[in-house]
DNA sequence: CTGAAAGCGCTTACAG
DNA sequence: CTGAAAGCGCTTACAG
């Protein structure tokens, strides 16, 4: 075993000083030629690399982004980590994932460790405990020590950075309003609990697609579903005694799980029932049958995410405070459940 | 803004030397208590953490692990990296995950990167390309250099390290013999390609289930599919031409399809086509009908691949050849499509 | 053209 | 009890 050398070593080898092999690999012109290939030939030759730690420390930046999401068991998140490393490896960033777990404390904690050196910027969502309590200080104070910040998907108002979101009160609307247009009528909605931004929003478009459409607004037609596994009973009581002809989900998990249920109930989907959810996956796609959804693409999301974090680096006046937000494209993706 | 503290900034506001801070910061008691109270609560007012690179740099090491995945829009994958972050953090590890996209130039590169000094050991799966081309030289590069290597699920033979995976033949027989027990004659077997480590070996187990309960072998019945997207029509003739009554597919991707198929040309699952899958995920889950799976736990491969690392990193004598293969238990769970 | 020195932020063996 | 020095692996301004 041959551990990885060092300049340190090749210039021991070489007879030459630390320095002068430094510059030779770094192709300085300052050293004469024949040195030079002789150094670059020997390093080639032992395949040095040079230790990204040391370079990080001299430079005091480490070309490593971090990104802490809330789960990666989630399609959504795993096509954002998709997009964001394409362009983070496009400029030479590597990207370190932490997981929240959805806990605050974990995500406070992540945060912190990455905040020590480790990295030079964040992306990051929100996890829902974090949205709960509202507590924001871990990542107001990488903020304030200069490290960059990119929020997407679940934001927040409160934290002053760049962030990209997808319109989900305009994209709920168009859901909801393609529904209408397809004769629908009566339009139960199903959604997370409140603390959830993204939920909320996508609430806001729905009632509004209502209004707008002379639909009389019922508070009865709205559930708010805090765990899916237990979810079963409250579904199937709003599909019997409401007398609904369509749902808008605000996810997939939902979506599947209220076909399932009407099927049990004797409801066909999409004939008695039209459903409709947030958030294109791979279980709309294969379930049966296949589920209309609204599409956020989380590549393009992780992309801009982690262009505007390296722009923001690589950015000639660092304290530039004029912060964007980037809405990310949505659309309707018509499949089987609501022919 | 406040740029984060450092140690030489402490010892210059409190007029002592760095390395007196150093100590009273890890508690020497070699440092006289009243300075050593004074620094810390300094410290802890400015809120000092010490700069991991630095540390890094000097323990030459990171306390970082890596982790190559071929793809992480994958449920099976996601699951491992959860795996492997649950007890990283416990051991006060940290976890950088890059994918290779099923590309060997990727894998190849992202392997470099780490291996320059960014993280202390490796966990990875090889990509589809590097079980093509069989080439692993920057493996055994990595592992010469003295950095630790686990592999996991997409394995070789041809590199001598810790690995954990499953027992991919013990599996499929199971699965097998299990539609023979439900009295299934004609089984089809749906497969990748030949040089994915593990469809090979799930061939076999499927080969060898048949033969133990004389049942002929035929050749026709195996189908290599390359790219599940464009594979509808050689599924439905099989179905079709071939007369078969089930169908063991390699992943849960493919039995979603041979399911959609069937149900297009008029078979019904399970009544007249038993479907079984490899790898339990989210689509068998929410697929009508449920599918019927082996799962193997990719929470328990993190789980495991990452304690092996671990251990290694911090055994006491670094040069224990000693190298363990670990299989992590797989269990059929039934679902509707082999009621 | 080459090299000694300082420094990135830390730790620790050694002197005083 | 405190601090100067060396060192982790590198780069670069400066001297010669």
């Amino acid at each position: 075993m041959k551990r990885k050398i060092t300049l340190k070593q090749i210039a021991k080898e070489l007879d030459v000083s630390i320095s002068t092999v430094s510059k030779s690999l770094r192709n300085s012109l300052e050293i004469g030629e024949e040195t030079r290939l002789k150094v670059q030939a020997f390093a080639k030759f032992y395949n040095y690399k040079p230790n990204n730690i040391a370079l990080s420390l001299k430079n005091r930046k480490t070309k490593a982004i971090g990104i802490i999401i809330p789960e990666i068991v989630h399609h959504f998140f795993s096509t954002v980590i998709n997009g964001v490393e394409q362009v983070a490896n496009e400029h030479g960033y590597s990207v370190i994932i932490c997981l929240s777990d959805d806990s605050f404390d974990k995500e406070v904690l992540n945060m912190e460790m990455l905040a020590n050196g480790s990295i030079d910027g964040f992306i990051i969502s929100l996890s829902k405990e974090t949205q709960f309590k509202a507590d924001f200080h871990h990542i107001t104070e990488v903020i304030n020590q200069g490290m960059p910040v990119v929020m997407f998907d679940r934001v927040t108002n409160d934290v002053l950075c760049d962030k990209v979101i997808i319109d989900d009160q305009a994209a709920a609307y168009e859901a909801v309003q393609s529904l209408i247009d397809k004769g629908r009528k009566k339009i139960a909605l199903v959604t997370t609990v409140d603390y959830v931004s993204v939920g909320k929003l996508r609430t806001d478009g729905y009632t509004k697609a209502l209004l707008d459409n002379g639909i009389p607004f019922n508070e009865d037609l709205i559930i708010k579903i805090e765990d899916v596994n237990t979810c079963e009973i409250t579904i199937s009581k709003l599909l019997e005694d409401k007398a609904i002809d369509a749902v808008f989900a605000v996810n997939e998990l939902f979506a599947v799980t209220i076909i399932k249920t009407a099927n049990k109930i004797g409801l066909n989907v999409p004939k008695d029932l039209a459903v409709i959810a947030f958030t294109d996956g791979i279980i709309s796609k294969y379930s049966t049958p296949t589920i209309t959804t609204v599409s956020q693409s989380g590549v393009k999301m992780g992309n801009k995410a982690a262009k505007m974090l390296i722009d923001r680096l690589e950015a000639e006046d660092e304290e530039d405070e004029n912060y964007k937000t980037e809405i990310i494209e949505t659309h309707l993706i018509e499949r089987e459940s609501t022919l």
